[in-house]
DNA sequence: CTATGTTGTTGGTGTGACCAACGTTAGCGA
DNA sequence: TCGCTAACGTTGGTCACACCAACAACATAG
């Protein structure tokens, strides 16, 4: 096994993009089970917890690009996980809605998801963890501050 | 701005994946002025550190793909960066070595990955950098002792 | 009523991380 | 020495994720 540059040891950017490797690895592995990617759990997650909503703001508060919304969206309506209803009050709206089987489907990714937390972060303690888990929320509120500012940025 | 659902901000998994995904931002928006990408920068510091290698240990090193490495070389040569030069003791392999271009280049980079790490964390002082930058270590380096043993795995 | 902006949708792009297969070459055991 | 195995470079894919550009339909502010 040869060692990697130490030059890059020393560089956050590095040591969070490959553990975010080892962390995708290990959650792609629990989620193939349930024939679901990180997409979908996020945007399940976001309509459990708000309840039904738009596409457009759906994509807002899981940072998940308008278009992407649009494919996640049609393959979790293709497993009846949520239903997608045009808006009566808005006609360019879609309302999606998450539904019975959606919920549960949340359920066991969130099992899957707890699991792989143990997997990713064993070396540390529990106090660790929780620093980590801390520091790493601090980090990441101060980035969500100042996103490409999302939502709508047409062309024109 | 509506809020990401806060079931995530529990995970882990989450917060490292959406982390990087800032890093890679800023990472990327800097090497866009060096018509580079993060595989050049990997290969290139793993020369610089380690001498020339074959592309089968370069890769072995920086955990890139034997074939993903086959085209950063191609691009870096094609850039001067790089040199591959067929090993006359075993004719399967290329040597590559880094250039003084490549060294250049690779400053270069240096310079703009200090810099990102300075935007990513932001909001965290010295000590909790030193901090967060320990304990992605340690989770990191329990991790790439059990990597999917990279380098060969030939389907035969 | 017109201008502006939002929404859903289509159809791309780029990066990174893979995997499968093939020809060539080395090296080892029988 | 022959033959098998394993490693190397290379080609040519796949997938997930993050994005961007443009357009038609619709809503709304002026």
């Amino acid at each position: 096994m040869e060692s990697p540059p130490s030059r890059l040891s020393a560089k956050p950017s590095w040591l969070i993009t490959q553990l975010a490797v080892h962390a995708r690895r290990l959650v792609f592995a629990g989620f193939a089970e349930t024939d679901a990617r990180g997409y979908h759990y996020r945007l399940l997650a976001a309509l459990e917890e708000f309840g039904p909503m738009s596409q457009a703001t759906l994509g807002r508060r899981c940072s998940v690009d308008r278009s992407d919304v649009v494919n996640a969206v049609n393959e979790l309506a293709g497993q009846g996980l949520v239903e997608r209803a045009p808006d009566p009050a808005d006609r360019r709206r879609n309302t999606v809605t998450i539904t019975d089987a959606g919920r549960s489907r949340l359920r066991r990714m969130d099992g899957v998801l707890d699991g792989v937390q143990d997997d990713l972060l064993a070396p540390l303690s529990a106090d660790e963890r929780r620093h980590l888990v801390a520091l790493l929320g601090r980090v990441l509120d101060h980035h969500a501050g100042q996103l490409p500012d999302d939502g709508t940025r047409d062309g024109a």
